[in-house]
DNA sequence: GTGGTCTAGACCACC
DNA sequence: GTGGTCTAGACCACG
């Protein structure tokens, strides 16, 4: 089953948030070619969300080839769709975190405090097995 | 003279882009406690916005004890102002940094290559002065 | 439903009077946590009102925690915000009534006749039901 | 000496707190008739505050004749300025109570409540020889 | 349907 | 000159 996670706190739209994380979990495999999406009314309930939210979300995931209709039964995944979502997984990663550090340089906070703020928070997360950033 | 850029392709609202812009020059000593801010007719002049909406952006300035009217004067930079813009400084990097990785963590995307992403973005903007990310 | 009612005399601006008479409703309960502000087009419809205008004072209430967005639904009351209102209502209250009491005491009108002015202007507004104040 | 004392957080425009205080120092004897007024450059010095401002407060003032301009000399207090300041004052002091008891009741705050908050209020400033309102 | 943003322009009070 | 308030109305994103 399918877990996803909205934040309130995120600005972003709601039906994009599910979309990105529809693709992430096609992305790592969790959804494969030929499963089904969860339905509409199952995952808005899940979410305590509008149904024309999730709605949207997959109308996204359609036009971007993730999803497709069959008939009587569902949105299932394409087969095209696991590898063009690790892609774009990719490319949202990135382009998030790009937009995050160009807007840290635009506040002309000394460029060593936005580093050593990056290493912290990047640190956070990673169990020791992981602390290669920053080296030394 | 208080220099302030808009960015047409940055999604948040011009106000806000003000407003932030100005914490950053009073962060920064560009703006000093007791400095006024450009009047709110000058400076939608400057950016070829409407006044009101310089206005708004003040007026969350003061709401947040940045700026305060002095009658028939203007908006001035207040005393606890210089401070406070430091720290908000600070913390609006982090926290836009933070969330970028949490989210790119989420996306179950191999973290070694999360890293890589980071290393690069941050060595885009960075002069070959301050390669240090990544050490060795 | 809520009842507004705007003073023509009363110099404070119309989003003030909106704002104030917001928070007394959601201190005395006409308005609950999770209840809807009524929507910004039916309020100004109602109160011959620039939409722009109740607009204004629904942010300010979201700046003070008192209302927040529910995307696509409307503003809902917070779950502090009730305590929240009760305490400013209460702070907001005293704050009016002592400043015009100090400054009647600046001016060197015989303390009892303040005494007398106070009264007599405090009995006015009760029924017969609370002639209470300055004893027998 | 006329000592004027300006409250920052008064809303009331600055013109009004002056002119509203040579009232009361003409009302109370501290100026008396042919006395004159301090000069709008000493006073606007000891007031840090623009000329103007007391310019047009005086201005007001001349308006209500409480002052007048004898060329040469200065701002005298008339004739009929301590009777008629004597009146004023009883008024100014009582329309200030009276608008922030009824706003007061405009919170739907509990009146008993409303009456002791008046109660502690008028207390406070008063010399344990005046605690006569509320009785025992 | 909801609110948010922005423009344009009027009017006012204050200094 | 300063900012504040308000109106009128357009456009957008979200649900």
């Amino acid at each position: 089953m399918l877990l996803i996670h909205l934040n309130a706190t995120d600005e972003r739209p709601i039906y994009v948030q599910i979309a990105d994380q529809v693709k992430f979990a096609v992305a790592s495999g969790v959804l494969r070619t030929g499963d089904l999406a969860p339905s509409v009314r199952e995952l808005s309930k899940q979410l305590l969300v509008n149904p024309n939210t999730v709605s949207r979300a997959y109308r996204e995931l359609q036009g971007e080839g993730v999803l497709e209709l069959v008939r009587g039964t569902g949105l299932q995944v394409t087969s095209t769709a696991p590898e063009a979502c690790r892609t774009v997984r990719r490319e949202l990663v990135r382009s998030r975190l790009r937009s995050a550090i160009e807007e840290a340089r635009r506040s002309e906070l000394d460029p060593a405090e936005i580093e050593s703020i990056l290493r912290e928070e990047w640190a956070k997360g990673n169990g020791r097995a992981k602390p290669t950033m920053g080296g030394a």
